[in-house]
DNA sequence: TTGCTTAAATGAGCATGCTCATTTATGATT
DNA sequence: AATCATAAATGAGCATGCTCATTTAAGCAA
């Protein structure tokens, strides 16, 4: 890994520490990286529950203990990955929302996106989604990468709430519904969809989106302008 | 425990052997009681995830491997305890159901029952809804207290999409409206809620109930007949 | 280069949920 | 009562997530 690493060569600290910063600053991000990947790669062989911290440290290169600096418990390194894959998603699916366009297919496309992110690998998804619920304790518990994922999944909801009351302001829901609490709604038919979606044997992303659709327009008929 | 145990008196087994079956049926009855009072103590006193096996398998007087024969896992005990403490309730709250009272209401007293139990320990109840959205694997690896769990909720969801379609039948309801649907939609909120209640530091009933309001009328609202 | 300070890595070890080979109790048979 | 078969109980032991005292490496000053 570091083909400079003689002692011969090393008497010029300068030599080695270019850039973008020191040795340490770059032996982190390293490890950092391989972590990441071999996190990434055990999981989605055995799944998160038979994958093991062991397993993904002797993968990573590095020592058990090494493992719990960069991570503080095993959710946070699962919460590490699916942060980075999903963030960019979400922030797309959430760049294109709109008050002109009918509310169904906007949420349809919104969390359409993300059944099509769980669909790939629905077993890691799972347990993702499993460990969301655990949300466990205050904010005291949590490692960084779940809180981050839980900031996000915050934001998200936010957006939407902002959305449905630019549509307010443009006739196309009604004038009395508090946005927020519809956002709350919305939110929690998408969780227990997802939820039940996932719980299958098989997941098929045709089959939850249909199911998400059903209850998604009945609480989206309760939002509808008056003669609506 | 059993004090007709000295050899003299053992020799004829139907003076013990009793009413009730023999002796096997009774120790195995007798044991089930304690497990069961010792884990309501422990798990009362340490929380969930802080209560030790070992520590309810002491209490109830049993070896450690005892235990996990009278439940396969730490959480189909917590089941057996919520199990019995929750279905006569369930029973109670279902039973007042009828058509021709207004849907709101009626939902706010079904649920507020459960509210009213889940704030007694809000720590366990936190654990148990925790634990209740685990419904790990699909149904293989779960315990019996477990499954029923799961199984009486189904039958409360269907419970209430009955009384959806009753109301319908009465006009209480829009006709087009998917009874099954509504019910999902209905508890989806009240799971997201309570959800969302047991996790803050210190849930207050009232507060608990008037946040699950708001987005239970906002779903009522869009199952009112055309007009309503 | 030599010390020295501090950040980082290490791996033995702990706690705990659960298993399983062994031991013990129970009930039936003679 | 003696013998046997089977159900049940036992506790040592395993796997694994995580900790922490100890060791190693990195940066820096002289």
């Amino acid at each position: 890994m570091n083909d400079a690493g003689n002692a011969a060569l090393e008497t010029d600290p300068a030599a080695d520490a270019t850039a973008e910063g020191g040795r340490r600053a770059r032996n982190k991000a390293e490890r950092r990286r391989r972590i990441k990947a071999a996190a990434r790669a055990v999981f989605a062989e055995k799944g998160f529950d038979a994958a093991t911290t062991r397993e993904i440290a002797a993968r990573a290169g590095i020592a058990n203990g090494t493992l719990f600096l960069y991570a503080p418990d095993k959710v946070d390194l699962l919460m590490m990955i699916v942060n980075d894959e999903l963030d960019p998603l979400t922030q797309a699916s959430l760049a294109v929302l709109s008050a002109d366009r009918p509310l169904l297919a906007q949420l349809m496309e919104f969390f359409g996106d993300r059944y099509e992110y769980w669909a790939r690998d629905p077993r890691l998804s799972r347990s993702l989604v499993r460990e969301t619920f655990n949300h466990d304790a205050f904010g005291d518990k949590a490692g960084p990468e779940t809180r981050r994922f839980h900031t996000h999944r915050a934001r998200s909801k936010a957006r939407i709430a902002a959305i449905l009351r630019a549509m307010q302001a443009a006739g196309n829901v009604r004038a009395d519904a508090d946005t927020d609490q519809a956002a709350r709604l919305l939110w929690a038919v998408y969780l227990a969809e997802v939820h039940e979606w996932l719980n299958q044997p098989a997941p098929v992303l045709k089959d939850g989106l249909a199911r998400l659709e059903a209850p998604l327009r009945l609480a989206v008929s309760g939002l509808q302008p008056a003669g609506g």
